[in-house]
DNA sequence: AATAAAATATGACAATTGTCATATTTTGAA
DNA sequence: TTCAAAATATGACAATTGTCATATTTTATT
């Protein structure tokens, strides 16, 4: 299991095993698909476990002993060069299934970290019991191949955009994603809710901070966006769309 | 379907219905899976094509009817960006499945073009059977998670490469991978035989390909390697390894 | 409220990679 | 074999992005 870097804030990882179903899981798509019975008995082999600030929910190099869930708060999924760089593979949301990122997969260590981003909650479950499960479930089964699926498909696409793409497009890009998938309307613009400091967004695009932070800049000075990481606004989505592809 | 761009080369696409049993088929993991009276009623319902160079297996924005499984050859899946340059995701090689490149994905549209690589011989299904047949067969399903698990896993680490290293470590990568993955020794070095241009090359690793020629070129002064496509030859794999992860 | 740590900001400069032009060599089809 | 097309090669230059240094502002914790 992997250690803490540093103390933990407010939440300690604190584990309780199967809270009596508890709302928030009827978001997960997996867990809805199981017959009431089916559901049951899973919950019954899932731990909940909620982590803060600074922790680790495994690390790159892991045994990967379990199957994971978001049940609430983000995640990111991290790899590292040699050279201690960092790249942000993805920001997993509630529902999401990892086990770093190949939700499933033949490997036996993780091939990266998975952070909290702010307090989460994470449901796990033994690989073995997870496998059984699927097995016997053909619902469940198509469905964690419809979402591998389309987080391969995801996945390519990223790799597309780095390899094709300019700087400033691939951060205009990432602006208009964080605007859809947890933007709020306001009334100077959409807020978006996940707090990404310029570093998390350099990471997530394949640039530098500085570069990040010169871009947004930029964008600043054009009114397209406005605020840091506490308070992130997008102004102009429509004219980062048309930059995100120029 | 898609259109031929030009007059196909050798072999025009030919199709043979459910040839019988035919060589070769023992080398796809996921009919070797299947039971002997399953494997039969999938093959039964899969169509053989052949493909030559130049035409297109299928297009980006094509609807996804079939599934698909290399058969023989290899296969690109490329995606490209609106200004017309273009980027390799993957090489397919048989036993490979795709649909292009998110095995299965709820897509209704291609997000990617397949082009044979020379000539190949690609298996297709029906989407509605493959999906049957899945149901019905959790070894077969549990495969496609073992398989789409590792593929989701490989483009994240290709777009961690894209993202980290620079132009010649991405390269030297390549050249490694080349030699591991269709590499026979020869009294010189390893000759690669899937045959890739420079721009073939430029397209795997998102470089240009002046870029990728020039690299090539200082490579072959630095005696790392010699030839061009039709005759690549890896003459020092453990400094290209170095130099992937330096 | 005070303070340390983290995040943002900016300049100067270097390294990497792309662009465009043009020449030569190799390959494949008639 | 011949010839056109594709691939390889190379130079000059521009654009993009990274690196390093340092300063300021914001945030979180005591």
């Amino acid at each position: 299991m992997s250690k803490l870097p540093k103390k933990s804030s407010i939440l300690p990882a604190v584990e309780r095993s199967n809270p009596g179903l508890p709302a928030g899981l009827n978001q997960i798509p997996l867990l809805q698909i199981l017959s009431a019975q089916d559901r049951l008995k899973v919950l019954g082999e899932m731990t909940e476990t909620r982590y803060g600030k600074g922790e680790y929910i495994f690390r790159e190099g892991d045994p990967t002993e379990y199957f994971h869930i978001v049940k609430e708060g983000s995640v990111k999924c991290v790899k590292s060069s040699l050279d201690g760089k960092e790249c942000t593979l993805k920001v997993l949301m509630p529902g999401d299934l990892f086990c770093c990122d190949a939700a499933t997969f033949d490997g036996a260590y993780h091939p990266g970290t998975a952070q909290p981003m702010g307090d989460v909650s994470v449901l796990r479950m033994k690989k073995e019991a997870y496998f059984k499960m699927l097995r016997a479930n053909p619902d469940a089964a198509m469905e964690v191949i419809r979402y591998l699926g389309n987080r391969l498909n995801e996945a390519q696409e990223k790799a597309k955009v780095l390899a094709l793409d300019r700087a400033d497009q691939r951060l205009a890009a990432l602006l208009v994603s964080l605007a859809e998938r947890s933007g709020v309307q306001e009334s100077n613009g959409i807020r978006v809710t996940v707090r990404l400091t310029r570093q998390d967004m350099a990471n997530l695009v394949g640039v530098t901070t500085e570069t990040a932070i010169r871009i947004m800049a930029r964008f600043k000075k054009e009114r397209l966006v406005s605020g840091t990481a506490a308070r992130l606004v997008i102004r102009d989505l429509p004219k980062l769309k048309i930059l995100a592809s120029t």
